[in-house]
DNA sequence: GGACGATAGATGCAAATGCATCTAGTTTGG
DNA sequence: CCAAACTAGATGCATTTGCATCTATCGTCC
């Protein structure tokens, strides 16, 4: 966590390639990134002191998550990794766990040999519905107070734009 | 980790006490709630692989910032636990390696002897210093070209908005 | 087609994390 | 004023994480 940024006047001799940066321009940034951070620890903690996540930690689910959502149900370990703040090592560790609780299945890549298909068995398709049920409700209940539906959408927007517009 | 939502129908039981909540109400917090946490982790992954965060975990330059932007200069550790996704026995082994390696101070709080009160050192504020110049460059360069001004402080009056309310 | 560099994932090992518990100081109730 | 309940933070210990490295496959260039 850390995104913050610090006081620095900074008249800054970065790119001054097309339009040319402020200083002005980089606090703003500074400070919209900072807000979204705290915000998403804020609520990111709340959600997972409840009780949905006693049955299975975070990231674990997510996984399970990603994977339901996925048309063909399966996805290989390196694009689950792109969606998920972890290593690639301990998403394999991960999965792991997952595997020996018999919620995933490993198999090989038809067209990688290398690669590793990740899908979800019948019991892992279970527990993700149950817990997602009680998530989305948590969520809920977290976010329908505090904005209208019109400030949902734009934040929406705005935070899939930014994704979209990022590097890589 | 966790953000998403499952695809159930949900016509749910759930609080009818003022507003009845309606199954596209929840549908879209969930959603919206997912944009911002995929957001953040695809924000989040490219400045942690910054060349800002080899001298420094991003948790621990978290707690120097936070130190350094508070007008006191010193916070109590469940202050600072607040502001972190961490827990608690965390946070209290991440100020030990802080604090070993001369960049924060603990001190016994006047007012409560239980509680410890952290502040930063001199060479604990000049290396935030250091690592902020970098970071606060490295979100520049992933929000300016992303999202225009007015879209950024839009995006952090949302976010703004969205943490005062949460409960607690 | 065989060597060379790149990529997908797994693994050894040290470090970080969380849960449960412990200690010590504070507040409350009688 | 003392005991019981509560809060802040530290600590033992098992689990999780990340870095570095390793293995195996893929792609390329000659």
């Amino acid at each position: 966590m850390s995104s913050p940024a610090p006081a620095g006047k900074a008249p800054a001799g970065a790119s001054r390639a097309a339009g040319s940066v402020s200083g002005k321009d980089v606090r703003l940034a500074a400070e919209t990134w900072e807000s979204l951070f705290r915000s998403q620890v804020a609520v990111m903690r709340r959600l997972q002191s409840g009780p949905a996540f006693k049955k299975l930690p975070v990231n674990e689910y997510d996984v399970l998550f990603t994977l339901s959502r996925c048309p063909t149900g399966k996805l290989r370990l390196n694009e689950i990794n792109d969606h998920v703040l972890l290593s690639q090592s301990s998403l394999s560790r991960l999965v792991d766990r997952l595997e020996k609780r018999g919620l995933v299945e490993r198999s090989i890549a038809p067209e990688d040999g290398r690669g590793i298909l990740l899908g979800l068995t019948e019991a892992g398709l279970e527990l993700q519905k149950e817990i997602g049920r009680e998530h989305v409700r948590d969520i809920a209940e977290l976010l329908l107070p505090a904005l209208t539906a019109a400030e949902q959408q734009e934040l929406m927007r705005l935070t899939e734009k930014l994704r979209a517009k990022l590097p890589g």
